[in-house]
DNA sequence: ATGTTC
């Protein structure tokens, strides 16, 4: 592998020249300190290769979270054209509209702070998590290609939540184009019993407190004052997801085979090809799956929130799609256009006035959530008209690994992670230890400096720093 | 991320 030739635009922007191979140049948006951390690892040469791909257009893009991932870089945003243009399941990644959601409370971090241990043993009682974890709700086949066709409206339809939750999720918690028929039986076998289940490693239930505000007026529309509490649900499609993305990249790798690509990882179908449709429609389901999952995990934590303060009010701020490829209209060249956006490991970020944002928040821009790792800090943000210049409208994700499992199992004991959670007021209930010392705050990067960076270049502004207090893991 | 090696 050749070495990436980086040039400095400015203080948070980088960019990887256009050279032979390559249909557009790389644009690495990331601080100096940021960047170090990955000048080890594949992510620059990930850039590169897929800036080689068919059809892509404007620049091959990484954001401050960025990372190694399979084929395609994680923190990355790639947007096809629709006619020469390719969809690859590297672009979307294995955990299938892997997102968050983001719920508001009435409550004040007094009233939570003293019994932080109740809640967390609670609530790790009320979600299962953990890897393999099946679910208590009993699907028949028939519900599950209406999960898989119609999302978290089907699941409200079923006595899960209210339709207040499904109008604040991106596409209203229903991503169009989705075909049951063509997602695999295996993948609905894994799927099947894995509805309202959190999963493992990076995913959580966290209860939170607004520690800081920074853009008052914006919070003054959410509904938002320091001290008050939060509930943060981050998880994705589970066995479904990651049976359908499996499905699709051996099927690509025998259609079109894997000889003439830079890295076998980087396997694609045209977005015009029956395969390549396939694959959106298999994809888009199980987006659904994603959607209706975070709805079930929503409905029983406001179950279980509802039990333990008889008062509270639990409200949809908004549940945004963190691994996805979406057909969008974006402006290229001063030509507006329909493009493939594939995000993986970003977040849309879109700007006031974007139809697809709910009516209610039109005027402010989208709500941008953004996890935090264990024990570390998770942010609000909103989206900007700079972003859709820049990015596509994308935003980064997440704080993003910096040692890998293996390294953090080495080198930290999940007992004395935990200690060291509690002696900072945090509560952590987990399946094992063993994915608490993985998921340890010094396995990842500083989220308050990918934010930073984010909010420097305007790609979203930083509205609300949200602090954990009790957390489920997986 | 993932029935953590179908």
């Amino acid at each position: 592998m050749s070495e990436i030739k980086l040039q400095r635009v400015s203080k948070y922007i980088y960019e990887i020249p256009q050279q032979a191979g390559m249909n557009v140049p790389g644009t690495v948006f990331i601080s100096e300190k940021l960047l170090k951390l990955i000048s080890k690892d594949k992510t620059l040469q990930q850039v590169r290769n897929v800036a080689c791909l068919p059809g892509i257009l404007k620049a091959s893009i990484v954001l401050s979270d960025a990372h190694q991932g399979y084929g395609f870089p994680i923190g990355g945003v790639a947007a096809f054209d629709l006619e020469k243009g390719i969809i690859s399941p590297g672009g979307v990644g294995y955990d299938i509209n892997c997102g968050v959601r983001l719920l508001r409370t009435n409550l004040a971090q007094t009233d939570v702070m003293t019994r932080r241990k109740e809640v967390a043993e609670a609530l790790y009682r009320k979600i299962p998590s953990g890897v393999g974890r099946g679910s208590k709700l009993k699907l028949n086949r028939r519900d599950l290609d209406n999960v898989l066709e119609r999302g978290a409206p089907h699941v409200v339809e079923m006595g899960y939540g209210c339709q207040e939750d499904y109008l604040h999720m991106e596409e209203e918690g229903c991503m169009q184009g989705a075909d049951a028929s063509a997602v695999s039986p295996r993948a609905k076998d894994r799927g099947i019993g894995q509805l309202g289940t959190l999963g493992a490693g990076n995913h959580f239930l966290e209860v939170q407190a607004i520690g800081e505000i920074y853009d008052t007026d914006v919070a003054r529309v959410l509904g938002l004052s320091e001290g008050q509490i939060m509930l943060m649900i981050h998880c994705g499609s589970r066995g479904l997801g990651h049976q359908v993305a499996s499905d699709y990249i051996k099927k690509m790798e025998h259609e079109y085979g894997i000889e003439r690509l830079p890295d076998r990882e980087l396997i694609y179908a045209p977005i015009k090809s029956q395969l390549g449709k396939d694959y959106l429609a298999a994809m888009a389901a199980a987006m659904n799956f994603a959607f209706a999952n975070r709805q079930v995990i929503t409905h029983w934590t406001r179950e279980e929130m509802q039990y333990l303060f008889p008062d509270v009010t639990v409200d949809t701020i908004y549940d945004v799609c963190h691994n996805i490829a979406k057909f969008e209209e974006h402006t290229i060249d001063d030509q507006q256009k329909t493009v493939c956006v594939h995000r993986k490991g970003a977040t849309r970020s879109f700007g006031p006035g974007r139809s697809e944002i709910p009516d209610s928040y039109r005027d402010i821009g989208q709500p941008v959530i953004i996890p935090g790792s264990m024990g570390t800090a998770s942010y609000l943000l909103i989206g900007t008209r700079e972003s859709e210049e820049l990015t596509f409208g994308s935003c980064a994700h997440g704080a993003g690994r910096v040692i890998s499992r293996r390294a953090a199992l080495r080198s930290l004991r999940g007992e004395d992670v935990q200690k060291q959670l509690e002696s900072r007021d945090i509560e952590v209930r987990a399946g094992s230890w063993r994915s608490i010392a993985e998921e340890a705050p010094e396995a990842y990067k500083d989220i308050d400096e990918v934010i930073e960076v984010m909010h420097e270049l305007n790609i979203s502004r930083k509205v609300a720093r949200l602090t954990p207090i009790s957390v489920v893991k997986g």
